[in-house]
DNA sequence: TGTACGTTCGAACGTTCGTTCGATTTTTAT
DNA sequence: ATAAAAATCGAACGAACGTTCGAACGTACA
């Protein structure tokens, strides 16, 4: 059982063999990765066939086997190399930036532009969360997890430099909530590119969270409050010191 | 071909049958509904099997197809009643709250309520979303532009009332991602109920579009550099609580 | 040229899939 | 009580599934 499948570059690399043999098998594989996420992209990973697969790379179904072992292996590499690029893109890009806010939006600006140049890749990565089982699975939820946890740190920095009190948890996760979930309606025409999504949400993370200061909590933002008629000061209900 | 399956609540009704029948069909059909809604969120539509299905209802394979006649037809059955319950519910909720802003916060506490409430059933809405073909896929798809929609005039009048200028397709896009995107995170031990995260992404999604008057364009937000520490940290509970 | 090894593929394996059929049992209406 | 209708189920259908096998092919180095 699987006797071939030694997909070099991800997993192990040979005792001292030839490079050249090792390139072209990589290079193979990752043409098969690539028709893999699509089809996966398009059909979900069980709705879709090792044959639909065979197919889409114009291979033979038992040609394919010979580079990555089994369906579920091969849905494992595709998660892995896709977020480890994120990560590496992120590392480069998160030292050249700026302060706390700059590094956020450093952050939000890697992810949503990594996210819209492989659409595929990452709706593959998002949707098909939860199918890997044991080994694979745990490795994969590792990776997200340290991704996490970057985007965590930098806004407890951020927190820490603002003198801010909010809870970064929940902060955290609507971000991500706001960025993961643009795989199920940008449209390129509509919504403009990454760059421009990244500030709006950049915007509305920062201004989210701006109005908690540690010592007051939450206020009302103050201002230009329509001439309206002084109604009496409305207080949300829960919500410390909103004024006018 | 699919000789029964009547459905009576959900699609028409018959001539002038006695209602003691029906009472019973849409009884056990709203059983299995419940069953499936569980099997295809833990394995989603395409990794379950009617076996599956069958076996946590407790009735045979072919017992089952009585009631809703294909698997496809299931997935639609499960996703226009939970949808159709969010809207009436929403109907509701939404006229008895008072100006824009509540309205807005009202839909949102109705949708994470809603969802918290039925997990099951809203991860299937929002996991499944471009399973369904032809016919069903465009009625579910109706009902989801129509919730869309009533958000979208929802921010608008708040922007004619707060007299704010931005783009209310992103907010509102980033809005509903932060709220779907919670059944991949929600832990209720450390993310409370349905009223906190709908006060914490109410309070970043105005917070989020405050900072945009009409005549200014966005702003740096001008705030208050906290006045540190003029009184002892007042936390209100369930608010920011948790950490990383 | 010989040989060892990596690569490719047609064909098939056993299993599981969604669905249907015919018969039987249960409920309802007369 | 009896006929009609609804509900239920064991068994099976053909198709599609992931995977494997063994033979053929290509290529690199002795």
């Amino acid at each position: 059982m699987l006797t071939s499948a030694r997909s070099s570059q991800f997993e192990s690399r040979r005792a001292n063999g030839v490079a050249l043999g090792e390139a072209r098998f990589d290079q193979r594989l990752a043409k098969i990765l690539d028709h893999a996420t699509e089809v996966f992209c398009e059909k979900g990973y069980e709705g879709a066939s090792m044959r639909d697969i065979a197919r889409s790379t114009g291979m033979s179904l038992a040609g394919m086997y010979h580079y990555f072992g089994t369906k579920e292996r091969l849905l494992y590499l595709i998660q892995k190399l896709s977020f480890g690029k994120i990560l590496d893109r992120l590392a480069q890009r998160i030292t050249q930036a700026g302060g706390p806010e700059q590094r956020i939006r450093a952050f939000i600006a890697n992810h949503l532009e990594y996210f819209l140049e492989h659409q595929h890749a990452m709706k593959v990565l998002s949707h098909e969360d939860d199918v890997l089982t044991a080994g694979y699975g745990r490795k994969v939820a590792e990776l997200k997890r340290d991704y996490y946890r970057i985007c965590c740190n930098l806004v407890e920095d951020y927190k820490k430099e603002e003198n801010l009190d909010f809870d970064s948890r929940t902060a955290v996760l609507a971000l991500f909530g706001m960025m993961n979930w643009i795989y199920t309606w940008y449209n390129p025409r509509l919504d403009g590119d990454a760059g421009r999504l990244a500030r709006e949400m950049g915007n509305i993370f920062f201004g989210g969270i701006a109005n908690c200061t540690r010592a007051n909590g939450r206020r009302r933002r103050t201002n230009l409050r329509p001439h309206r008629m002084s109604s009496p000061a409305r207080r949300r209900p829960g919500d410390a010191l909103s004024f006018l």
